[in-house]
RNA sequence: GGGCAAUUAGCUCAGUUGGUUCAGAGCACUUGGUUUACACCCAAGGGGUCAGGGGUUCGAAUCCCUUAUUGCCCACCA
């Protein structure tokens, strides 16, 4: 068989992943073993991968494939989210491309061009998942629409509308003018601009006097139903309960004191527009003000706008200001830095605005989602988190859950009439004529008499459910699925969307399960270009992972995602760093293509390739307790860097150098076998990371049945480490080391063989010295008494080892050399004496701490010792 | 405005309760290398007053105070 030297991650990543499909590795039903269960955090149904999704989806399949390895029965749900709003906005962008306004047409009609958008594109990511590795349960795949996770939502909101949690206000909300429908407040994001703040008098009605407003929105004038000064204002005492005239519109409107208005801001008086301020509109609640919205409902002035019906707000802006002006009552303008509230998905500037919506209570329910965190029952990696969750559950609002779109889940809430209560919340519209002819004590009331509410859920109504949903466990809440699957153990998802959705599924886990819905959370970080600006479409420094995936192998990638990202921890993504995720495949693949080259011959098994292995298995063991350390902390960066320093150092550059048979010998069969079994080990652990090339060298090693595929393998046991010899293993280590340096130092080639005399003043172990002897390419090593003259040498603790050299030896240099390291080391000295001459480090400190410093004190000693003999003998 | 976190080598980060193993890792860098797995490699090496200042302690990267800088979250000041 011919192994090119290049491992070409191309030519093989398809051929397993469809061999595990074809196997049927990833699907899980219920059996006996404990389950390991990972819901998706479903992209929207039309979105294509980017970045993000690689670090997420990586990370739960890195956790998927170690539990599945670990013989759990590891069950990873995949899926797509329909994305009410975006889903939508892309809708009505192409249908507008083929000229078609969504008012033009019917929400069946519309409903239609929908689904066959995402029939068209839907799924598009979740192929893209396999490309990546993704060993999700595909039998299972959800969507957040489908029939029966539809059901759930309806569900779930008849169940919370008849416990009374859900209500129909008339509130003040934010409303996006682009996508016409309301926000909740977690997709308001606010963002710092500067705009001008306008100064404008009014006229005192039947006086000559004014008083002085300032206002960042001159359009909302027209909105005017008072004025506002603080009660405590000297300034304005006077005028209280006179009435000012609103400029533009004449209106005469009184002025009000309340304790809201801050006298040190702009003039110390307020406007105030009820319809178009959450502020105003409390204060005009508290006198009974008029509410007079002056906008349409894509931010257009309506009639109030009197001459600037039409115009949009931005636009009635500045002509009103113009027009202030000419009418001489704008004072002046300065520039005023503020946050403004814009849509998360149509960056449109939100717009307070009154209107009917549906709201749940929220406070109630968030108290066991919140103790449940603070308590550890849940937790969160990093820990950091809690605070900001604690931050927002404790000051949780209702839930603005209804939406002005077509695209997404239909309000189960049907009128009969025109009264604020003349409706009925039910499954059907059966059910509800039922429901409404009793509420209404009609019973001549009839199914044309219904009408249903238009509005849609918000998205996140159906994701709160989705643990649960996606075993069915809201409609049948005693199915087998849903209680094996759940609670689940990991989710693995962006901070971003703490509150929008993992507060909320841990709420609806506690209200519908009755306990937690997942373990453990584990919060990715953003994934940002060098210069530390956040990946994204609109400025274009996002690879595109499909073709970073050709380039480095789906392995490479999935390495160099993980290698610099800590949970909570930004990525500073770099495409370098999936160079050295390939460089490692190719490394490891070259590892198996030595050991697969090697002659096997029933010969004696070498002493140093008894020995190697022996510390390799310690090492191997250590290095195992320590991988599953960084796992049971989800520190999986550093769980890869263990195994990458295992394989790399301890397994290519030490184990396999000194068990390698001469050129062209054979391998005794006895360390052949176990360098398999090795190799196999670390395969295994390697696994989780680099599915791919772990799976193509596992079964280029044997032949094996689909029941031995290294997907399906059992995770390497532990076993007892022999400390002492990973220390002698380091010792020589240590000696090779010295060694290669004087070979390097004095230009002796490797291949030209030197003789090592060393004086055994540590007392140090010599098991390794067959290993010495076969890396340093020792002609004779030997053990000795006194000092050799006419050599190099070098110090390994306080033992003291020598090259004896042919030609002659720089003297000079190796008095500077020795002077130095006599130098250091009596200043290391004086440190440790000055520690040990202190009374009150003696006393408190330890009899351990104490007793190291003594040790410390004896080895320099002795060094300082050796150290000056030789500097005598040169001279 | 309120809260949280961070600041350790050129870069990205470890550093558990203060004390053997405390100043580390990977990458990058320098130097040498056609040793028959791998130049996507091997070997050797350089590099940090642990952000600044103060304090507690026999002893501080680690605990406390303070200053500076950065990042994130929350919040209705026109």
């Amino acid at each position: 068989m011919n192994i090119p030297s290049q491992y070409d991650a191309n030519k093989v990543e398809d051929k397993w992943y469809d061999y595990w499909m074809t196997h049927n590795y990833f699907h899980s039903i219920p059996d006996q073993r404990e389950p390991y269960t990972i819901v998706i955090p479903p992209p929207n149904v039309t979105g294509v991968l980017h970045m993000g999704h690689m670090l997420n989806n990586t990370i739960q399949d890195v956790l998927i494939r170690r539990a599945r390895l670990k013989g759990y029965n590891a069950c990873w749900v995949p899926g797509t989210d329909h994305a009410s709003i975006a889903t939508e906005a892309r809708v009505v962008a192409k249908l507008k491309d083929e000229g078609i306004e969504k008012s033009d047409i019917s929400r069946e009609e519309f409903l239609k061009h929908a689904w066959d958008w995402t029939h068209k594109h839907g799924g598009i990511i979740l192929e893209q998942l396999k490309k990546l590795g993704c060993s999700c349960d595909w039998e299972r795949t959800k969507f957040t629409m489908d029939d029966d996770l539809s059901e759930s939502v309806i569900n779930v909101f008849i169940d919370l509308y008849s416990k009374g949690l859900i209500y129909r206000g008339y509130r003040m909300v934010n409303w996006d003018p682009v996508a016409k429908t309301t926000l909740s407040d977690e997709e308001v994001i606010h963002i710092e601009r500067t705009d001008k703040l306008y100064y404008v008098k009014y006229k005192i009605e039947g006086e000559d006097g004014f008083v002085t407003i300032a206002t960042t929105r001159p359009e909302t004038i027209l909105g005017d139903t008072a004025v506002c000064v603080n009660p405590k204002d000297d300034r304005f005492s006077n005028i209280i309960g006179k009435k000012v005239i609103v400029p533009i519109c004449n209106r005469v409107v009184p002025i009000i004191s309340d304790d809201y208005v801050d006298m040190e801001f702009g003039t110390g008086c307020l406007k105030i527009t009820p319809a178009h301020d959450i502020n105003d509109k409390e204060i005009g609640e508290r006198h009974n003000l008029e509410v007079i919205d002056i906008l349409n409902d894509d931010a257009t002035l309506n009639h109030y706008g009197l001459h600037h019906e039409g115009k949009d707000r931005e636009l009635a802006r500045e002509d009103t200001a113009k027009e202030l002006e000419a009418l001489g009552v704008l004072i002046k303008t300065e520039d005023y830095t503020h946050k403004v509230g814009t849509s998360e998905r149509t960056k449109a500037v939100i717009e307070p605005k009154i209107s009917k919506q549906w709201f749940l209570k929220m406070a109630d329910l968030a108290k066991p989602a919140l103790d449940n965190v603070m308590n550890d029952n849940i937790q969160f990696h990093p820990a950091k988190f809690k605070n900001s969750y604690r931050n927002w559950m404790e000051n949780v609002r209702d839930w603005n859950i209804s939406r002005q779109l077509f695209w997404g889940h239909q309000i189960p809430a049907f009128f009969y009439g025109e009264g604020v209560n003349d409706f009925v919340v039910a499954k059907t519209k059966e059910n509800a004529l039922i429901l409404a002819q009793e509420k209404a004590d009609n019973p001549n009331l009839t199914l044309n008499d219904l009408k249903q509410d238009s509005d849609v859920l918000d998205t996140w109504f159906s994701s709160w459910l989705w643990p649960i949903s996606v075993f069915d466990g809201i409609r049948y809440p005693d199915n087998e699925e849903i209680n094996y699957y759940y609670p689940t153990n990991d989710l693995v998802t962006a901070p971003e969307i703490m509150f929008f959705w993992v507060a909320r599924m841990i709420i609806s886990g506690y209200e519908y399960r009755g306990q937690l819905p997942f373990k453990n959370v584990y919060y990715t970080g953003i994934v940002r270009d060098k210069q530390g600006r956040k990946m994204s479409k609109s400025l274009g420094n996002s690879p595109e992972p499909i073709e970073l995936m050709k380039k480095y192998g789906a392995d490479g990638v999935r390495v160099g995602m993980l290698m610099c990202s800590p949970a909570g921890n930004d990525l500073p993504f770099d495409e370098a760093l999936c160079q050295q995720g390939k460089a490692f495949a190719n490394k490891v693949w070259n590892a198996f293509r030595l050991i697969n080259g090697w002659e096997i011959a029933d010969i004696e098994q070498p002493k140093s390739s008894k020995i190697a292995i022996d510390w390799f298995e310690s090492k191997f063991q250590q290095t195992l307790i320590e991988i599953e350390d960084h796992y049971s902390k989800y520190r999986l960066s550093d769980a890869l860097m263990a195994t990458y320093r295992l394989i790399w150092d301890d397994f290519c550059s030490w184990l396999l150098e000194m068990v390698k048979p001469a050129y062209q010998q054979p391998i005794d069969s006895m360390t052949h076998k176990t360098i398999i079994a090795i190799l196999e080990n670390n395969l295994k652990i390697l696994h989780p990371f680099m599915p791919f090339l772990t799976e193509e060298i596992w079964q280029h090693i044997a032949v094996r049945t689909p029941e031995e595929a290294l997907i399906v393998a059992k995770w390497p046991e532990t076993k007892p480490i022999n400390k002492n010899l990973i220390a002698e293993f380091d010792f020589a280590a240590e000696v090779i080391s010295g060694i290669r340096k004087i070979r390097k130092q004095k230009n002796i080639a490797f291949k030209d063989a030197i003789e090592l005399y060393i004086l055994n003043n540590e007392n140090a172990a010599k098991t390794f010295d067959v290993v010495i002897d076969r890396l340093g390419n020792i002609s004779k090593l030997a053990y000795t008494d006194a000092k050799v003259e006419g050599a190099l040498t070098f110090r390994v603790k306080s033992n003291e080892y020598f090259v004896p050299m042919k030609g002659t030896i720089d003297v000079e240099e190796e008095i500077k050399k020795l002077t130095e390291e006599l130098n250091y080391t009596e200043g290391f000295l004086k440190s440790v004496q000055k520690k040990l001459s202190n009374e009150r480090f003696v006393n408190n400190a330890p009899g351990q701490v104490v007793a190291s410093e003594k040790k410390k004190e004896a080895d320099a000693l002795a060094k300082i010792e050796t150290l000056k003999a030789s500097l005598a003998s040169l001279g």
